[in-house]
DNA sequence: GTCTATACAGGGATAGAC
DNA sequence: GTCTATCCCTGTATAGAC
């Protein structure tokens, strides 16, 4: 039907002209890329991930890789944020009226061990001086998690299983790092048992029965 | 006085022959180096802390860096046990009849900038296959951390500050992973107040007034 | 517009000179 | 014991094929 001469491109998907892969065509390309991109990063994480490493998986060359990705860490940081978008997805079938740290416990460390480490990495970079990238979106996305803990804190008191002298605040960074910090060690030695922790937590965090 | 000729060398400090490093001159220089690259390395980081770069800030080639210290890898597992043995020192001088969580947070988060960032690189490196040195050493770290913590938890419950109905091992499991995991947070975001959050943990541990 | 081919600077590892 | 020279691999950049 409609030409896709450059010439009357459909509209960009985002404002910003002179992108690369902002047209239909490319944009079809580009989610085919990050797609496959994400099943090899799951197989190999980090450091195994080179771009050439990553392009050979795919079919394409190395150079390919860089007119969809500015850079190798844009190419990370856009397969995890997929990787977000697809758990948020999942995670809005859940049931929100109890605490439900289990499930989303469930959901943290459902992510494929090298995708765990790459985020891992990813965040070791933003540590970094001079990975504003990845330190952006980790700053934006630990704060999503605060908000979305909150959110879930909020309806869990109202449904009386947090205590009420409890900022609900602090309990949502709480609760964004046990699970963080127990993925961690769970990772590192499988004999460490993430359940009894977050109960442990989620007990904590209950109001005492009298 | 004592010779030193290689013929008759003063007791190797550790069984394995063969190594490199071992004898009392070697021993000295490779812990001038260490010393010397613990101080590169909280200026510089991971990512900036190729062989030659730390090797030109020390005063010697890269090659010469690999004649102590088996890898780069080896290198920076080195400096963190060292700085770990640091630490370790200086927290055997505080009082342990309270839980003191938040002595440990200055603990926790004195470490330079650059040795937190190294940190965190080095168990993202652990977590990938093919790393098992890093493995080894952050499994242990963090057991030993463990253990730290539920020796003071069982000093903690003595003292009467922490409740009869929780189990030690997850709660010291559950104080690791809040450190870790909230420091993560305020290393990406200073906004963050790392001791709301273990402040919160160390009331929710408590035993309730009643 | 999309991709390949190629060049370059810098990395860790290694061998051999002194 | 330390260095220089070298190897192969990496991310990045650019030129030009189609």
């Amino acid at each position: 039907m409609a030409s896709e001469s450059p010439a009357a491109p459909e509209a960009p998907t985002t404002g910003g002209p002179g992108s690369r892969g902002r047209y239909p065509k490319g944009v079809r390309r580009r989610q085919e890329i990050l797609d496959r991109a994400i099943e090899v990063l799951a197989e190999v994480g980090f450091e195994g991930a080179s771009l050439r490493a990553v392009g050979e998986a795919i079919g394409v060359s190395h150079a390919a890789l860089r007119r969809y990705f500015d850079t190798r860490e844009d190419l990370f940081l856009e397969v995890l944020r997929e990787k977000d978008r697809q758990a948020l997805a999942e995670a809005h079938a859940l049931d929100r009226r109890t605490l439900g740290l289990s499930e989303s416990l469930e959901a943290f460390a459902s992510s494929v061990p090298g995708l765990m480490a790459l985020r891992h990495s990813m965040v070791a970079r933003a540590l970094e001086a001079g990975n504003e990238r990845s330190r952006g979106f980790f700053v934006e996305r630990y704060a999503a998690l605060r908000e979305e803990a909150l959110r879930t804190l909020v309806l869990a008191r109202e449904a009386g299983v947090v205590r009420d002298d409890v900022s609900l605040d602090a309990a949502a960074a709480l609760v964004i790092a046990t699970l963080d910090g127990l993925s961690t060690q769970w990772l590192l030695d499988p004999g460490v048992d993430m359940h009894h922790g977050v109960e442990l937590l989620e007990r904590l965090l209950a109001p005492p029965p009298g």
